[in-house]
DNA sequence: CTGAAAGCGCTTACAG
DNA sequence: CTGAAAGCGCTTACAG
């Protein structure tokens, strides 16, 4: 706990030299002399000496860190897109802070004070539905924050948010997964999704109708199912879902809102006495890592979590005011397959 | 992009007061008249102005911000414990900042820098077995950043180590789950583990010797088999295992290293044509999210990872120099019964 | 209740 | 190649 204490002022001195000189051998300048250098070096190494960033900020006004704002931590989805992002920002030299949603929709003042107070380079946020009242306290934050500091938001931007963002075109995922389950020769075609139609701002259901049109198949209002994003309301969904109609009626294939969701469904099937993929093929979404390992392996989309982290500070860092939409893939597995008889 | 510039000395000057009397309305102190602390409020709201709290910790030489070094951040292993300590830095007014140990393992002066330059109130590392040479050079990094921050260690940390740590108790959690499988009647118990019993710091082999030894049961070379912690590894070796023994012999019981670990083994035996838990009872750790969804229900060692986040974060804020053992259950879930026949 | 002044630990022109 | 000085934006005694 000595190093602690020692500043620029100690080397000098011990060195018998200027702080500028201490602070050229630090940013390892051109013009020392070798002799000097060295000798600089060796007062450096022999106290611990270790420069501070925060005095650094005060000069230059930078402090090489960014800030992300994420829903949660614990969902592998958002540790993905912070890993990704993480990478890129240490790669670029910056550190990257985390704040979780629920500290940052304070009222406005605190919740813009929590980010520029700490005098960021800049921020990550990852943007998704939320209750009216609440949403307006975002945009409210968001216009003073974007004051302090450059702003990209990610994950499912409403189009009228004018900030450079990545997003996700969940519509058009919807509508591909459709084809893709028609392209094996479903007709019965259930999407399970995590918000009542009109509160999901990226409009899945307007794909998964698209879709469904695309084929000349019927929209069907009891395979549209609601839950809530967990493995338990997905399960409990699709329960809903059959016990509801006659197997005969039943769909053969089932779109989840994401892999937990489709992990509930497993076992809902399960139950039902439903083989995988022969009577219900399921496609799941987020790719997550247990996913090739379920049984049977999910097929799923792959949003690129990680690398859409990575873009989101690449165009944080360019300055660039582009809107852009997420990379994504089908990851085809085992869990889908043409429908039996 | 305007308030970022906006100074105590603007605000001082807009409400016709010096910055001391700022400063004083800022951090809501004691003194100051009713009209003063109105007017200049006003200012700070018009001004949009937020102090920096890079120049307060000049001054105050104090931070507000705590480290964590931890392996990776993709496995929710270490999001959960990230989770909990970042829920508790938050709770005591910190925030935090995360390293990863790829960053943080350089040549002992960058590793140390990377911190110590931060200034950060303390942090907190997660330590475990590592190579020969890259542990002396972890061991140099502590000793030095040990003079700029406080340190916590925690998981699987070495007896030699005089740190505050909470370490995880793998020996006797191991022997635990050996008595709990023999308590259901197993005598053929096999154990897939990460590391060369001789690398593993914990010494979960000791832990399940004993447990073999206290159920006075022989120990079996060939139940003792290795994967690296994924669930491909998982999968090969408890193939390799059932492949290298006559059906009679198989082990009916398998404790593996982690979930992926066990969901690696759930693959493996579907295609051997075990049935869970008839024909094999099986148990995991980290009890991941994925865990209770698994076929069958993955009973699992709960290492109780968010609270280990929170604790050390309250022992590094606490200042004591304690070491302390981890707290976990077991969750019994319905992977586990007694051997069938 | 309020203000003037020193100081936190650096960087950056500016001189020489 | 090197140094003296100003400045970054705050807090904190110290006076009054």
């Amino acid at each position: 706990m000595d190093a602690a204490r020692v500043n620029i002022y100690d080397v000098a001195q011990e060195a018998e030299v200027s702080i500028s000189t201490v602070s050229r051998v630090l940013r390892g300048a051109e013009s020392v002399s070798p002799e000097t250098r060295r000798r600089v070096q060796e007062v450096i190494d022999r106290l611990h000496y270790c420069p501070s960033s925060i005095a650094r900020g005060m000069t230059t006004s930078k402090t090489n860190a960014l800030g992300i704002v994420l829903p949660k931590m614990l969902n592998p989805f958002y540790a993905m897109i912070y890993t990704g992002a993480f990478d890129e920002a240490v790669r670029h030299g910056y550190s990257l802070n985390m704040f979780l949603r629920k500290d940052f929709l304070l009222d406005p003042q605190r919740s813009v004070a929590l980010l520029a107070e700490r005098r960021l380079d800049g921020a990550i946020i990852y943007i998704e539905y939320l209750p009216h009242e609440a949403d307006d306290r975002l945009r409210e934050i968001l216009r003073n924050l974007k004051r302090h500091m450059p702003l990209v938001l990610i994950g499912c931007v409403p189009q009228d948010l004018d900030f450079p963002a990545i997003t996700f075109d969940m519509a058009e995922i919807l509508r591909q997964s459709v084809a893709y389950l028609v392209g094996l020769g479903h007709e019965r075609i259930a999407f399970i999704g995590g918000l009542q139609d009109d509160q999901d701002p990226m409009r899945r259901d307007v794909g998964y109708e698209q879709g469904l049109r695309d084929a000349k198949l019927p929209y069907v209002a009891s395979y549209r199912v609601y839950g809530d994003g967990t493995a338990e309301a997905g399960e409990a969904a699709l329960d809903r879902l059959l016990d509801s109609l006659q197997p005969a009626h039943w769909p053969t294939a089932v779109i989840a809102l994401n892999d937990m969701v489709a992990m509930g469904c497993l076992s809902s099937a399960r139950r039902h006495g439903l083989r995988l993929p022969e009577d219900l093929s399921l496609i799941g979404c987020d790719n997550l890592l247990f996913a090739p390992h379920l049984f049977p392996p999910l097929t799923s989309v792959n949003l690129n979590q990680q690398r859409l982290g990575e873009q989101a500070v690449q165009l944080l860092l360019s300055g660039e005011k582009a809107r852009r939409q997420a990379e994504w893939s089908l990851i085809e597995r085992a869990s889908c397959s043409k429908p039996a008889g």
